[in-house]
DNA sequence: ATGAAAGCGCTAACAC
DNA sequence: GTGTTAGCGCTTTCAT
């Protein structure tokens, strides 16, 4: 017994289970061959007369080509990945949505799969062996040698969103840390600070440890200042207030916070509030990423922007050339990171009396020229 | 000519195309047929000598099973979808991260497709027609006539994270919007306020028309409230900023602003500061959702949960519940809101001078008891 | 321009 | 327990 439920394109069977109109039931319904069918429907060469009875057909009957079929005979499944560790981050979703903007308008299907929860960038690697999608972009935490060597055999084009080692030839869009954390620790320079402590995520992330070195090298040029280094657990508010408290325990007290993102940032801001610091009266907080957090908290977050959205933007791009020509050689694209002043820094020399700046809302967001 | 690259599981045909290991060429390996392959792959009934054979010839070959042809021939794809129509708002995030836990557990993969960008919420369900998933939650921001219908026949089963018409027999897992405004309005009343700016996201969405119409209820349990309302342009900062000024510019000026989200209710406080109004010392702001942000802001802002997490959890249930049974009777669940004092509020009356009450941080973000 | 038929990679009857 | 075979729904030669 088979029943009907509606003119549309499903039916039930005894079973319960939902039987999908296929194309030789169109082509029937047309009175073609299934050759046809397809051929009318993918605007091959038919003739008028075919195309119109197939169309006619496929409408009435309420037909929808099934993807999964398409995809076996085509080789492929017009659909891409975004994998992504840490989608409790909010740069990572800005990110995701560039990319989205640039495959979608390609006619691709975004999938994103966040690892951290479930599984590792390894099994997703990995996963990609199972042919669900075409092509993936990452961006990775840790970077392992496992990693690397899954992703160099990859079945499909991976594009890395973060940094790789340097003999990986891969298409990626890194970050420019150092030039991230030589930009901070040049605002604070200016802004008069010597004492500073790196709040940190984990070191053995490539952010991190990117991050980490970043700051060591701007340091270095600046021998005037004093600097220690704290982590953070990972790259949230929670810990990054934790690490904070940590850093500001000791006996004697830094005049300046790098933290290693925005995340970190702020929570580092609460830690200094609660210890009765003003920001930036009496201690500045700087953050990393410039997203849209930044601008919302109070006193507002001086941040550097590693352009989040063009590099999401260009990693797509990357991977839509890769997809349309696999032998292409490997390209690196760097951004060029800018700093964004807020209020939990000053512009010059701090205010004598600790009084924060007067501010505007920074609530449009706007990307600094660079 | 074939150019073996690696042990692993691709080589490279002359035309750059990029192959894959079959079942075929692994039961060639092993030297058994492919029937007896794919049954020792997939754990059915088989000799431990051929079990043997075949794993060992599979982890040389590298070969992992297609997940289109497996699809296809098994009739679903172990995919499920989230679709949500506004990413930038982090309570959806945290209702992903729960389900994608649920989900992931049961062996599928989540899709997180955003509609908004690229297609609507009518586009993504239709498009379930093509078969690329076994199931969807969807978050929908307008429930319109042709939504109801796409969804009414839609291929495969659909979880609505979101209220829907009472006639529409779908699982759902609706926000209770007017009990989430009954606890403001009460709590607004214990602390000695009464004049009221409703600062709605758009009205013609449904959590916007259903928490204006619960704020409206619930006002008029008190007839010593006046109240007004204002539609904010979409459910962020920067929208609800704006509303909120237009709220505030009248020549008299509310002591509490009720906020239909977080993300309006923070550009509410940055608006009303703008002003020169303290918060909560000469107005009150309320947010809804609880989301983690709510936390972070200072001053911290008072908000209804309304259970995101939980609310995810259980639509992820309803699916695979359903995808197991698909003649179940329709079911609803109903989350009960909570909410959360901060210090964009008073407990009780306001302080007679304004002086913002002293407020520990709210980094561990826990959900309150209900 | 159209139809018959092969086959993408896999699983599941069915026969042995 | 194992091999042979059919076939999931579609696209694409290859003839006609």
């Amino acid at each position: 017994m088979v029943v009907w439920l509606t003119a549309g394109n499903v039916y039930n069977t005894q079973r319960g289970a939902l039987v999908r109109v296929t194309i030789t039931q169109v082509a029937a319904h047309a009175g073609v061959s299934v050759a046809s069918a397809s051929r009318a429907l993918n605007g091959q060469a038919a003739s008028a007369k075919t195309v119109a009875k197939v169309q006619h057909a496929a409408e009435e009957l309420g037909y929808v080509a099934d993807a999964t079929a398409q995809s076996l005979k085509r080789g492929r499944t017009n659909q891409l990945a975004y994998a992504v560790a840490d989608i409790g981050n909010p740069v990572y979703i800005e990110m995701m949505t560039a990319i989205e903007r640039v495959v979608s308008a390609s006619g691709y299907r975004l999938v994103m799969s966040s690892t951290g929860t479930s599984s590792s960038s390894v099994d997703v690697v990995r996963d990609l062996g199972r042919g669900y999608v075409d092509g993936m972009i990452l961006s990775p935490l840790r970077v392992t040698d496992e990693l690397l060597a899954v992703l160099a055999k990859a079945p499909v084009p991976v594009v890395v969103l973060g940094r790789l080692p340097d003999d990986a030839s891969l298409d990626t869009v890194p970050a420019d840390s150092f030039t991230a954390m030589r930009l901070v620790v040049e605002h604070l320079v200016a802004e008069g600070r010597g004492d500073i402590a790196f709040v940190n995520g984990p070191s053995d992330t490539t952010p991190g440890a990117f991050r980490r070195d970043g700051f060591a090298a701007a340091v270095v040029a600046h021998p005037a200042i004093s600097a220690r280094s704290v982590d953070a657990d990972d790259f949230t508010i929670t810990a990054g207030y934790a690490a904070a408290r940590r850093a500001l325990h000791d006996d004697h007290r830094p005049d300046a916070i790098v933290a290693a993102n925005d995340l970190i940032g702020i929570g580092a801001i609460r830690a200094a509030e609660d210890l009765g610091l003003a920001v930036p009266g009496d201690i500045t907080v700087t953050g990393v990423d410039n997203t849209e957090l930044a601008g919302v908290i109070r006193p507002g977050l001086t941040s550097v922007d590693l352009g989040a959205e063009e590099r999401g933007r260009v990693a797509a791009e990357l991977l839509l050339a890769r997809i349309a020509e696999p032998e292409r050689p490997a390209h690196t694209v760097a951004v060029a990171p800018a700093l964004v002043v807020r209020g939990s820094s000053h512009a010059r020399s701090p205010n004598p009396a600790g009084t924060p700046d007067s501010e505007a809302p920074d609530l449009n967001n706007e990307r600094p020229a660079r």
